[in-house]
DNA sequence: CTGACTGCTGCATTTTTTGCATCGGTTTGC
DNA sequence: GCAAACCGATGCAAAAAATGCAGCAGTCAG
């Protein structure tokens, strides 16, 4: 909207934090940018960044004015996403944040499924970790998250949750793999593969070792899924994942998993969140319900 | 704000009825805000107005359209007031739409005491009856509403509420001055002065007068309360008013009150109203915390 | 001290907005 | 049934605003 130019812009410094690369992003001309903010600053009556020698960092005034271009731009969005529905377009954009396990089946599936119905609607999938989602959420630049075990936030809203038993993934070759479920002790003594710190399967399994004195032979550690997932074809590597991230079927690629007992590891939850008093875009709140429709009746 | 003209000038339009109006009265030409209206339209992909034979009224896409102007021109409008008051300039302007009890008395009172601390804080008071007063809030041309039995929409909040007995209000010499309360057959075959139809005070009246069988002699109807006041000075009349809307002194301007029976005519409410959802401007927010208080503790 | 970075500003140029005049259309009054 | 009075839309030239360019002063790391 080209209204709301000098909004953006100002968005795009706070992001950037300096003038001359926020300008370089938008392809204008630091002087250009400059006076935008001069003007608005004119207009406001208060500096809305401090000047840093080697930047800008938003002042008080500064904060609450972002948190107010970010709810005005992403209501705009809002508004144009209910008027293309009213002139029967359906067209919007969806941006998702979230975790990992969501990325190599149920988004694709889901989104696929979504777009049968309405071509016109387009979307962003943006891997974050627990925290970082939420923040993705308070600062708009994701319409929703799905996140496992989240770090609950006052300013987020949960739509939907469903329980997760954390599953212990293993070749098809693995000794383990005659058991239907397994025990914590049963995987001592054999090489593990853990996700890093900030997720949430990683978290869950950190408290049932703490309550355990069972030891595990941590062999490997990954940000990646993926990659966890693909090491066990070279060493026989047990790794971990929740339902959502792994095939339906056992064999695929083959991996197979088993669900680790709930008395040893918890069960988490997979939870669908978007901002605590925020109305979705149209697209985005449809979106939302067909995913929770089908994380409820998988 | 300069970036928030086009919304402004989509506003006027909407208000005005016509593009030629509304640029008269933005001293504007005719094609120049004719030009915004259809670049605004180019970018919602959708018409903003109807266009009639004798002017413009909204479409289904212009109600969305200007419903977020309003919030989004208040929005600001409240950023501004908050950044003032962290800059510690404590400016503003506050609009309150009220019924007529509260100007005489309590408004001049309560407006003056907070601008002897707020000085630089302005006011707009904007006399509305019942179901105007209401849309005054919805349409964000009031910021707060003090009204005399409201008809209620579910827009509108109640900040407080205090109860007030109807009183008649006499010439000094009437007869019935010497009664401390008054029933409503006791005013029978006096002439009475009544206000119109929209009113609080007058509604209330009627559905005493629906459930008794007392006639009374209706000599005058009016709009004004000022002129029901002041007519006793000529004719002995009778009329009716809140005590909000009453000198706390008994005689002043050679007249009296007498509160009527609560058997006869129920005690009606005087409220203190914000549109529902809404974050009220700094001083807005302020002055209707005062004025809660000085109506609560009289 | 140098070099790289920052935000800021004067000036010429480009882009956008505005005003003026006018067109085509519908309603209203006689 | 015709003219006058509105209405919104548009071509064109003038006015206004935004932009790019170049260069300033200041800070900081090495």
């Amino acid at each position: 909207m080209r209204y709301l130019t000098s909004l953006g812009y100002i968005d795009a410094i706070a992001r950037a934090g300096s003038i001359r690369k926020a300008a370089e992003q938008l392809s204008i001309t630091s002087s250009a940018l400059n006076r935008r903010l001069l003007a608005m600053e004119e207009e406001l009556g208060a500096p809305v960044f401090e000047r840093l020698p080697r930047g800008v960092r938003l002042s008080p005034a500064g904060e609450l004015l972002i948190q107010l271009i970010r709810t005005q731009v992403s209501d705009v969005e809002k508004l144009k996403s209910q008027i293309a529905d009213l002139v029967g377009e359906r067209r919007g954009h969806v941006a998702v944040a979230c975790s990992q396990a969501l990325l190599p089946y149920v988004l694709p599936e889901q989104i696929a499924r979504y777009r049968r119905d309405h071509p016109a609607v387009t979307f962003g999938v943006h891997l974050r970790d627990r925290a970082a989602a939420e923040q993705a959420l308070v600062d708009h630049s994701a319409d929703i998250a799905v996140v496992f075990e989240p770090i609950r936030l006052s300013e987020v809203q949960v739509l939907s949750s469903v329980p997760q038993t954390v599953c212990a993934v293993l070749p098809v070759d693995h000794p383990l793999a005659a058991k239907q479920t397994l025990r914590l002790r049963d995987l001592s003594g054999y090489p593990i593969g853990l996700p890093t710190t900030p997720y949430g399967v990683r978290h869950l399994i950190d408290i049932a070792r703490q309550r355990s004195t069972v030891e595990l032979s941590i062999t490997v550690e990954s940000d990646s899924f993926e990659f966890l997932r693909h090491y066990p074809s070279q060493e026989p590597l047990v790794t971990f994942q929740i339902p959502a991230g792994l095939p339906s079927k056992d064999g695929v690629d083959g991996i197979i998993s088993r669900p680790l007992d709930v008395r040893d590891v918890p069960t988490g939850n997979l939870y669908l969140c978007q901002l605590r008093g925020r109305t979705l875009p149209v697209a985005a709140a449809k979106f939302a319900m067909q995913l929770e429709k089908s994380l409820l009746e998988p």
